[in-house]
Parts: structure tokens; C-alpha cells; sequence
RNA sequence: GCCGAUGUAGCUCAGGGGUAGAGUGCUUCCUUGGUAAGGAAGAGGUCACGGGUUCAAAUCCCGUCAUUGGCUCCA
């Protein structure tokens, strides 16, 4: 230090001597010119900071590009600047209330006053922002009183600015200043303004300032901007493909579910295929449960309420639940029930239990309602009577660790099975701050805290860890997976609960003839059947994998004469354990081929005089065309190999 | 639940103060056709529901319900 040089020292270990208030951005001109250019910020020593800072310590430095999901959330963190600053041009007089990065660009909540703002102003907001990022503005930074901080936007007018100032701690408020807007920022931003090349406003909505429905409301701007056009190209069109992948539409289409007004808002109907297919989900996970020591139980769809007091949902969500259901004499209630664990606890109370027992694993795909705010319901992804796959494990402490490396491998099997391959788990543990607002003994969350953090790193999966994410009465892992759109969706979850046995007082006798505690672990791989075929149905488009898809071939008679080899056909299939339909339609077969493509049905067979004179079928694919002419078990044999795939 | 938008044929949508249109699907007939749309005819709608304004409302206004984009919530 003394010759004022510092030692930075980056991602792959290597080590790099600098004068002391050198910045990222020099080293990044050490390394190279383009890299340089393309720095939008670094991380030093873990903290996200502008290039430009001077490094004065000995420090581990991470330059940020646009490779980075930090350099990222920086660069449209200071597109939401620029935006603002675009508004503020066009609209001079609005207020501005936050406007932060989120996984897919920014917002900016903006009251406009009297001032209107509707859709069709956004290609004007659009080139405004693209006309001020081509000014190259720096992004400044300033240090600032707490006091002139709150004279600047009281001058300005701005309540929501000062509203945030309140709660901060003079000595450690920011502003950001580009070209003519300044904002009360912690930041950190990219050099200037510059790096912007490609601007969209995506959507308006409304939003509670500090989202309390009885502030005001905002106008919500969304939006996103990339360093390059053609990247804001391509992300327009992954919204087009996702838009034709929706599931409500696909749904529709491929005649999966309806909803019906008069059954009620989010009551799904599952139509013929659509069942088809939850009921070969089922199976599979039937008897991967099986094979893994689970044992069925079917328990009723209602509950006195006596067991939900005893839960404890009853105090928790009783108002903001479907109410009880009445009986004519006996003056009981009774719930649709919201959850499956407090009837299979009252399953594991049925006898007594011994350490012998454990771990006990009850498997029931139950069907659960709970009353969903009537703005959330959303095809089936949000829906108010659904079914889990659902599982309660009750074992000791010591058999938590294994039985989620059991539940981890059954979670896993599924998503492989499904295909999906990108995911992610997010272990969610206590606040360690906030160890009060937590049930259950410090001794016991620390063992399965440890336990979940083991089990993940010995299956080798990769995580990130949430403190404060745990629910109240036990720590848990999700499965966040990422689907053909990159899009992310949570969908198993795996949870140690310590509440449920204490309010129902679920005991074991110990090898010590003592009285123990179970732990309870949750779990459901898919989530709800409804979520998940929602998920899968956008993950591949509504192409199901071959084994799941309700219709797997279609015979098309190439003419009326030909319909008795048809049957013929499909019989044998059938005798082979392939599943699908015969188009006896009395049209050419250039329709039939294009209906069933639109219908994504993995196989088609033509049958036509050819193909009746030689035994045979003509096999064309979903997708790709014509396979040529196969022997019937030469058909059956391509078709099993597909299958396995 | 809150704010905004939307609601016309099974589906996708046009129209719009003077009692309704297209494409597609459906039915029937003709056609018996070889790898993504053969032809013709026909049926099908209290223009979400309720109220108001008007000589007249599907159209304008209000309310309700539902859908939808968000917000808040999610055992």
C-alpha cells in the first residue's frame, strides 16, 4: 500500500496490481478495449458500484456486462431514468414515485396529475428516450444532505420523492443526475446514457404508491431497453411466440379445459383430452410414489371445522375462505377443504405410532378450494379448486435430511420425465434477525435448515438461498424451472413444517419408550395438476411428450374405400397399446394432413390403396414431414422408439 | 378486493341511434381425392345481464356480472 498500489483480484483468481483509486474501468481497458466498452458496472467486493468509482483497497472485483443478470437489472435500472427523464420532457409538472429494474425491464410509477397519458403516446415516450440516449448523458452521482435533499423535491413538489427521503438516513442519501433530470437514487447506473439503443414501453397499469390500496394510484409504465436493436427484436417476437403458447389459448384449441360462468369463476372443467392427459400425470406420479415407499390415502373434500381450528387455518384465513357449509340439525360447519395436511395428520393420530413406523409417507392427489382474490384467477395457473399431488412424510428429526434427498431425486425424475431441464432450487430459511415471529425449537429449525442446505448440495443442485423466505412454521425448498421461453416458474415445493404436529400433538414412541414429535414435511413435485399442466402446456407448445399427449396418432384414409383397412390399422395399434383416432371425413387427404398438424398430433398414418395392397402404412410426423412407408410392426417399432426418447 | 381495458355466431374478429356482418367451425349435398385448406347450399346471435335517455338502443349513460392487464394476496 505504501507505494499506493492495490491488489484486485477477479472471478477466475487472477490477480491484478493497480494504483490505488484506479476503476473498474481501467481494468477493464488492462484486459481490453471492447471489453472496456462494454462495462455497464462492477462488483466490488460483493457491491454493486458504477465503473467509473475509484477502487482504493485491495479488492475482488466482477466487471458486469450485459451477460450479467446484474449488469442487467443495472442497465435498465438507469433505462427507467431515462425514461423518466423522457416523461418529464413530454410532461413537464408529472411526479414521480419508484422506478426499479425488475427480471424483464423496469417501471416507473408516475403520477401524471391532470395530464393525460394513454397507449397511444408511447411511440412518442419511445423516441423521446432514444432521442436523450443518443446525447450520451453521464450518469452522475452526488452525496447530499438529508436536508437539501428534501429542500430539492419540496421545491419540485414531489411528495412521493420526499416520502421516500423520510425514512432514509441523512449521510447516506444519493442523487443521479443525466442531462436534465435528477432522482433521489441509491444507484448504482451505467456510464451514460448511450448504451441505450432500443426502447419499448410494453404496458400501462395502474399501481398503489407503496402498493397500499388506499394510496393513491400511479400510472404503472413497463418497459425494457437493450443495448442492441436487434436483441429488443428478438425479445418482441419470444412475447409473439409466448402469446401463441398461452395455455388458456392452447387450452382452447386442443379442447384441454373450459370454464364456465355459471359453475363459477375459476372452477376449471377438464374436457375429455384434457383429462386424458391429467390422469396419465397421475399415474406417472402414482407409481413413482409407489416405488418410492409412499402410501395412497383418500381422504373427504370437506372438513368439520373443528380440524381447521385445530390447525390453526381457521384463525389464519376462516374470514377469506369459502364459507362453512351448514348441516340441517346438528348446527355443525364445515369447509371445503384448503389443504390436505390436517386430514392426514388426523390419519397419522389413527393408531399409535413407533419410531418403527417412520418415516410414514400418506400420498393423496387432493382436491382443495380456496377462496383466491377474484383479480388473481388466471387461466390455470391461479384457480380456486385444484388438485395437489400431494404428500405428507412424518419422521423423526434425524430422517429429515434423507427423506428430502428421497423427495429431491422424485422431483427431479419428474422433471426429466417432462422435460424439463433448466431449473433451479431456492432453499428459503428463517430471518436470522427475526427468530421470534418462527415456531418450532431453535435446536430443531437448525437441524433442517442444515438438513434441506446438505441434501440440496449432495444431489448437486443448483440453489440459492432466501433468508427470511421461510414460512412461519417450517424452512423450505421450491423448484424454480425455466421453460423453451426462459420464462421461470416455481412449481415443487418441499416444506418442514413444526406447527401442524404441535397443534395436533402427533406423537411416536422412541426407542427410549419415550413420547417424540414427528417433523411433517409437505411436498407436491407438480405443485397442483392445474399449474403444472399449465406450465407444461407453454413449455412445449402444446407438443405433449409422446407418452402423455392424449392423442398420439391419427389414420388418414386417403378415401372412403379405403376406411376398413383403416380399422383394420387402428385395431392392431390399439392391441400395441398406441392411442388416437381415425379421420373418417369424407375430405382430401392435403385437409386431413393439415388438421392434424394444427391439432399437433405427433403421428399421422396415411392408408390408401398403395398402402392396403402391401399391408403397410405411410408415417408422417408432426412437424416434419413425411417418413416414408412402414410394415405395421415396423410402424409400432418406430413409434416405441420414439416414445422412449 | 382495488384501478384500467374489454364483452357482437362454437372460435377469431369487423361494424355501429333505425331490430346484424366476415372468416373459420358445424349440418347436408356434390366430389373418391396421395402428404398443410376441393365445391355448393344451409343452420346458427335477446349484440353479457339489468336499468335509464330516446319516437327508436346492440350502438349513448348508469349499475351488475364475467374476461383481461396490473396492484395487493397466495395455507
Amino acid at each position: 500500500m505504501s507505494d499506493g498500489m492495490i491488489k484486485i483480484t477477479l472471478p477466475d483468481g487472477s490477480v491484478k496490481e493497480m494504483p490505488s483509486g484506479s476503476t473498474s474501468h481501467d481494468v477493464a481497458m488492462g484486459i481490453s478495449e471492447g471489453l472496456a466498452r462494454n462495462v455497464l458496472a462492477a462488483k466490488v467486493n460483493g457491491q454493486i458500484v458504477e465503473s467509473n468509482r475509484p477502487i482504493i483497497t485491495d479488492s475482488t472485483l466482477q466487471l458486469l456486462t450485459w451477460n450479467d443478470g446484474d449488469g442487467k437489472s443495472t442497465f435498465w435500472h438507469s433505462s427507467a431514468h431515462l425514461m423518466a427523464e423522457a416523461l418529464e420532457a413530454l410532461y413537464p409538472g408529472i411526479k414521480l414515485g419508484i422506478g426499479p429494474a425488475i427480471d424483464n425491464g423496469f417501471y416507473y410509477d408516475v403520477d401524471f396529475g391532470d395530464q393525460e397519458f394513454n397507449s397511444e403516446d408511447l411511440s412518442e415516450l419511445e423516441n423521446k428516450m432514444l432521442e436523450l440516449a443518443r446525447e450520451k448523458n453521464e450518469y452522475v452521482r452526488s452525496e447530499i444532505s438529508k436536508a437539501d435533499a428534501t429542500k430539492y423535491f419540496t421545491e419540485k413538489g414531489d411528495e412521493y420523492k420526499l416520502d421516500l427521503i423520510k425514512d432514509l438516513e441523512d449521510g447516506t442519501i444519493t442523487f443521479y443526475k443525466q442531462g436534465n433530470f435528477t432522482d433521489l437514487c441509491r444507484g448504482p447506473h451505467i456510464p451514460d446514457t448511450g448504451f441505450i439503443k432500443a426502447a419499448k414501453i410494453l404496458n400501462i397499469a395502474g399501481a398503489y404508491w407503496r402498493g397500499d390500496e388506499n394510496s393513491k394510484q400511479l400510472t404503472r409504465l413497463y418497459g425494457i431497453t437493450f443495448p442492441k436493436q436487434k436483441e429488443l427484436k428478438e425479445y418482441l417476437e419470444m412475447l409473439e411466440e409466448a402469446k401463441k403458447r398461452d395455455h388458456r389459448k392452447l387450452g382452447r384449441e386442443l379442447e384441454l379445459f373450459t370454464f364456465s360462468e355459471k359453475v363459477g369463476m375459476g372452477l376449471p372443467l377438464w374436457l375429455p383430452k384434457g383429462t386424458m392427459l391429467r390422469e396419465r400425470l397421475e399415474a406417472f406420479m402414482r407409481k413413482a410414489q409407489l416405488k418410492a415407499g409412499y402410501q395412497p390415502v383418500i381422504t373427504p373434500h370437506i372438513g368439520n371445522k373443528k380440524l381447521y381450528i385445530t390447525s390453526g387455518h381457521y384463525e389464519k384465513y376462516g374470514e377469506d375462505s369459502f364459507q362453512p357449509i351448514a348441516t340441517p340439525h346438528e348446527g355443525e360447519e364445515f369447509f371445503l377443504k384448503p389443504m390436505n395436511c390436517p386430514h392426514h395428520c388426523e390419519i397419522y393420530k389413527s393408531k399409535p405410532r413407533s419410531y418403527r413406523d417412520l418415516p410414514l409417507r400418506l400420498a393423496e392427489f387432493g382436491t382443495v378450494y380456496r377462496y383466491e382474490q377474484s383479480g388473481e384467477l388466471h387461466g390455470l395457473t391461479r384457480v380456486r379448486g385444484f388438485t395437489q399431488d400431494d404428500a405428507h412424510l412424518f419422521c423423526t428429526p434425524d430422517q429429515v435430511k434423507n427423506e428430502f434427498i428421497k423427495v429431491i431425486d422424485l422431483v427431479l425424475y419428474t422433471f426429466k420425465a417432462l422435460g424439463f431441464e433448466n431449473y433451479t432450487a431456492q432453499i428459503s430459511l428463517r430471518d436470522p434477525e427475526n427468530k421470534a415471529k418462527y415456531i418450532g425449537s431453535d435446536e430443531n429449525w437448525e437441524k433442517a435448515e442444515t438438513a434441506i442446505k446438505e441434501a440440496a448440495e449432495e444431489k448437486g443442485l443448483n440453489t440459492i438461498t432466501e433468508l427470511g423466505e421461510a414460512a412461519f412454521y417450517g424452512p423450505k425448498l421450491d423448484f424454480m424451472v425455466k421453460d423453451a421461453l426462459n420464462r421461470s416458474w416455481q412449481l415443487g415445493t418441499i416444506q418442514v413444517d413444526y406447527n401442524l404436529p404441535e397443534r395436533f400433538e402427533l406423537e411416536y414412541i422412541g426407542s427410549d419408550n419415550q413420547k417424540h414429535r414427528p417433523v411433517m414435511i409437505h411436498r407436491a413435485p407438480f405443485g397442483s395438476l392445474e399449474r403444472f399442466v399449465a406450465v407444461l402446456t407453454e413449455h412445449c407448445a402444446g407438443n405433449f411428450p409422446l407418452w402423455l399427449t392424449p392423442d398420439q396418432i391419427a389414420i388418414l384414409p386417403i378415401s372412403e374405400k379405403h376406411a376398413d383397412y383403416a380399422d383394420e390399422v387402428f385395431k392392431y395399434l390399439e392391441e400395441n397399446d398406441i392411442r388416437g383416432f381415425i379421420d373418417h371425413r369424407d375430405e382430401k387427404i392435403g385437409r386431413k394432413i393439415r388438421d392434424a398438424e394444427t391439432k399437433k398430433i405427433p403421428f399421422m398414418l396415411i392408408v390408401g390403396e398403395k398402402e392396403e395392397a402391401e399391408n403397410k402404412v405411410s408415417a408422417r410426423r408432426h412437424g416434419e414431414g413425411d417418413l416414408g412407408s412402414f410394415s405395421q410392426p415396423e410402424f409400432v417399432q418406430l413409434f416405441r422408439e420414439a416414445a422412449s426418447i
